[in-house]
DNA sequence: GTTGTGACTACCA
DNA sequence: ATGGTAGCCACAA
């Protein structure tokens, strides 16, 4: 398998897992990046969710990070707009954070 | 090749 | 709790 062809795979396999995420739940990056059979690449996952396509119907929204901070800046277009789809899931922050222990998925 | 840059994390003072 | 930091690694320029 060539080198493309292993990177595409790795962004298929991330895609797949954000969408099995359920409404009302969240995970994090590294999370996602350990499911994904590559533990050290948090920082990749937010790379390839950066890049989805402005239609795409994936819940990007249901991923932050380990602290359950949004992982954008707050008070920003992007931070609003995620809390606001995440709160309509019904997904409640405490704070600026969402209590991972309550929201969490575990496959 | 190199360099700078993230939608990251874990650890430590 | 909380701010700083060293690791992290694919990607784009």
């Amino acid at each position: 398998m060539t080198q493309a062809e292993a990177h595409l795979q790795l962004k298929e396999t991330l895609w797949q897992l954000v969408a099995a995420i359920p409404p009302g739940r969240v995970a994090s990056y590294g999370q996602l990046a350990a499911l994904a059979g590559y533990p050290s690449h948090a920082r990749y996952v937010g790379t390839t969710l950066n890049h989805l396509p402005r239609d795409s119907t994936l819940p990007w929204f249901r991923v932050l990070r380990s602290s359950g901070e949004l992982a954008f800046t707050p008070g920003s277009r992007a931070w609003e707009r995620q809390k606001a789809l995440l709160e309509a899931e019904g997904v409640r922050f405490r704070g600026s954070k969402v209590v991972l222990a309550d929201y969490q998925w575990q496959p």
